[in-house]
DNA sequence: AAATGTTACAACCGCGGGGAA
DNA sequence: GTTCCCCGCGGTTGTAACATT
């Protein structure tokens, strides 16, 4: 067998994307749909290697996904979520259904961790609870406090999202559901974790319709439009369509003009067709899953957790959060 | 207004796992 | 059972945008 040519080798373009590449790949993509990344770049002509390929995808072009500002609640989950997972962003990303988990770990690396540094120090990386020296037995405690005072502290972030009773949590359960039907419990979740637990996109989860395929595509297209109509981009070529400077502090995609009709409205179609394939293993996996497991994970636990925290808590440092 | 420092984010790189041959 | 390929993940880097001096 021979070795197809691989992104070391020459020819291959490195850097930020054009639009007219990106056009190209969320074409392509309409055809075929996503997956075979080895043979798009030879198929497209695209001088990409698959991997610069999917990932712009994943990352950046894929229907679904929302770009801006994080709200409160999201920053909150991250954080717990963190606390619980570590640093698995796919894992996490699970959670966040519009949300790469690329995206994540920027905002991790660049906003949480610094607030959490400078807000709580030592006290507040519970997973920097490494044990010195003591015991295993106390190691153990101390861990499985730390678990269930995070399993507490998601349970918290989660509750806000709707005063919700454990059978009305649309958007979480739809998240979490989907992400647990496809981890299996490990908590990895292989395939799924950006292309398919992101795609069952809550419809009818929180806040609005922030981000449905057609509008995030088309607005992505139609900027390139609009730029090209007015001669040319400021914006870097590696966001096409400013489409989170249009997005800033608000999803709603009503805000954005639509300047170039002829090409938003093809990409319209293009995300129509995008969601056939994108749509239906997330709602394979929600079937799969009914998302009961976080639920009887976060609140039928509870009483446990008193249990547990009321025998171990007195030696532990407690976890605080900074926000 | 220019220079410098800081922040935010897109993209790259290397590694490991899973599946097919 | 082994090898190879593809894909996904997490860490890291590069750079544009923004803020400060």
């Amino acid at each position: 067998m021979v070795r197809p040519p691989c992104c070391d080798k020459e020819g291959v373009k490195k850097g930020p994307w054009t639009p007219e590449e990106d056009l190209v790949l969320v074409s392509y993509i309409q055809d075929h749909g996503p997956g075979n990344w080895r043979a798009v770049p030879t198929r497209t002509g695209l001088m990409r290697c698959s991997k610069s390929c999917r990932l712009r995808w994943t990352n950046y072009l894929r229907p679904g996904i929302k770009r801006g500002n994080f709200t409160d609640q999201e920053e909150k989950l991250i954080v717990h979520l963190q606390a619980l997972l570590g640093n698995r962003w796919a894992a996490i990303a699970s959670y966040l259904p519009e949300r790469t988990d690329n995206d994540i770990k920027n905002y991790w690396n660049t906003h949480l961790k610094r607030k959490l540094q400078s807000g709580g120090d030592g006290a507040a990386k519970p997973t920097a609870h490494r044990p010195a020296s003591s015991s295993k037995g106390q190691w153990e405690r101390r861990l499985q406090t730390d678990i269930n005072m995070a399993r507490r502290a998601l349970r918290e972030a989660l509750t806000p999202l709707g005063d919700l009773k454990p059978q009305q949590h649309d958007a979480v359960d739809d998240a979490v559901g989907a992400s647990i039907g496809g981890s299996g419990g490990g908590g990895d979740s292989p395939a799924s974790s950006s292309s398919g637990a992101s795609l069952c996109s809550p419809s009818a989860a929180a806040p609005g319709p922030y981000v449905l395929t057609t509008e995030n595509i088309s607005r992505m297209l139609d900027g390139w439009a609009g730029r090209k109509g007015r001669g040319g981009g400021s914006a870097g070529p590696g966001t096409p369509g400013g489409a989170e400077s249009a997005s800033t502090g608000s999803s709603d995609a009503s805000e954005v003009s639509y300047g170039g009709a002829a090409v938003a409205s093809a990409a319209q179609a293009t995300a129509g067709a995008l969601s056939e394939y994108e749509t239906k293993p997330a709602v394979a996996a929600q079937q799969q899953m009914p998302l009961s497991a976080i639920e009887s994970w976060l609140f039928d636990d509870d009483s446990h957790f008193h249990q547990v925290q009321s025998a171990s808590l007195l030696d532990v440092a407690p976890m605080d959060y900074p926000f």
